[in-house]
DNA sequence: GGTCAATTTGTACAACTGTACAAATTGACC
DNA sequence: GGTCAATTTGTACAGTTGTACAAATTGACC
């Protein structure tokens, strides 16, 4: 009986999917990357759907709660600048950074999600709906206290832009490297997070009431020739 | 003999790919589609992969040339701040909207590339690395005269995702009407362009000299405590 | 109307998929 | 050391996959 087959069935499920995705890894797949039998996923988890629901509640929860508690640590700022700022990290550093140490990364399960949602699997998506949005909600309710006079389609949209930001670097990191040359390393993991969080940060902060004029302003001289 | 079934297939091809991405959607499915065999997309393209290959041969040359085009004319604009919101708009507006008009779409087919660089696919990557690194560069170059003093890594990584949330956009905008409670329309693409631009053009114009700095000495109050 | 190449169909194949289940193995407890 | 439940293995199954190829169909040209 080997002492914890289980739990890297649940690791090598994690690292599978998020290289090629759902559909391409197979059982078997998983189970020679585990040293195992195919019967042994059947025996622990059922079936290949239930072993992801398993894979997801066993990340998400970790995951969101840290989102949570640095997002009440942000709160506690005064200043509506560092706030938005501080808003942006909770929101991105744990997705980047493993919540448990060891249990397969932070930013491997979030590979991971960002490859099931491209997908379009099913069972995915509906765990991800139910235990993301909520924690997504909060954000933006902190995020508008941070820049008065925002529209919500514009927070929403950023937020959008946010996460796709977030998926598509840990998706292809490589392409950032080839972009610069060879001068930036896109897998340095760090650096991405602070690239995002000012990204984003400047995104935000160009919805505050008089800044968001201005750049609208600038689209429809430009759009009215 | 059907007029254009090779057509069809391809058309076929791509709506599913974007759905379901590529592994997930077989040739049956692609024929059952299309009202014909699976033997005709043997006859036609000789294998999955090579019918992929075409796919992308078939939408690549007409976007980057559109792109290319409107980079061009945005080039002519002396305001730096103007130009870098028609560049921005040069580099979105073909993936969204169809470049040779009923060929199925352009949105689709960027819709497709999103779920198949996701998904990782060899076949896919060469090709994509091929075809559309060649234009990010130059768009690179033509935004980074737009923002003096702007280093290599913030461009490149604001140009990532720049891609990254217009995938995301098409991947999933149901997430955006969800996430506003029904008010905001993330199948409205029109909007989404508009949001997409705005928000990038605020992160790259944040990384002129002085704006960037004061991004980074507020992170750094931040992180100090 | 017969010819012939291009196209489309139908079918067969080996490989692989998720799942089911009987048999073997393990190791703690008496 | 025998017992027994938990675990792991092995194997079988029906369904699907991409590919190959012979047979049937099509339609323009003579």
């Amino acid at each position: 009986m080997r002492p914890n087959l289980r739990e890297a069935l649940l690791r090598n499920a994690v690292t599978l999917f998020s290289r090629s995705g759902y559909n391409a890894v197979s059982l078997r797949d998983i189970a020679k990357a585990s040293g195992a039998n195919v019967g042994s996923l059947t025996y622990h988890f059922g079936s290949k759907a239930k072993l992801l629901r398993e894979v997801y509640e066993r990340h998400t929860v970790p995951m969101n709660a840290r989102r949570r508690e640095l997002l009440g640590e942000a709160l506690r700022i005064g200043d509506a600048d560092q706030r938005l700022m501080a808003i942006l990290r909770a929101y991105v550093v744990p997705a980047f950074v493993s919540s448990s140490e060891g249990d397969g990364g932070g930013a491997e399960f979030t590979r991971m999600r960002a490859v099931l949602s491209a997908e379009g699997n099913p069972d995915a998506q509906a765990i991800i709906a139910d235990a993301f949005d909520e924690t997504s909600r909060a954000f933006i309710k902190a995020l508008a206290d941070c820049v008065p006079g925002a529209l919500l389609s514009g927070l929403v949209w950023r937020s959008q832009f946010l996460l796709g930001s977030l998926y598509y670097a840990l998706i292809n990191p490589d392409r950032v490297t080839r972009l610069s040359g060879g001068t930036v390393d896109g897998n340095d993991r760090e650096a991405a997070v602070d690239q995002l969080v000012e990204a984003s940060y400047a995104s935000f902060r160009s919805l505050r009431a008089e800044a968001g004029q201005s750049a609208a302003a600038l689209k429809y001289a430009t759009e009215e020739k």
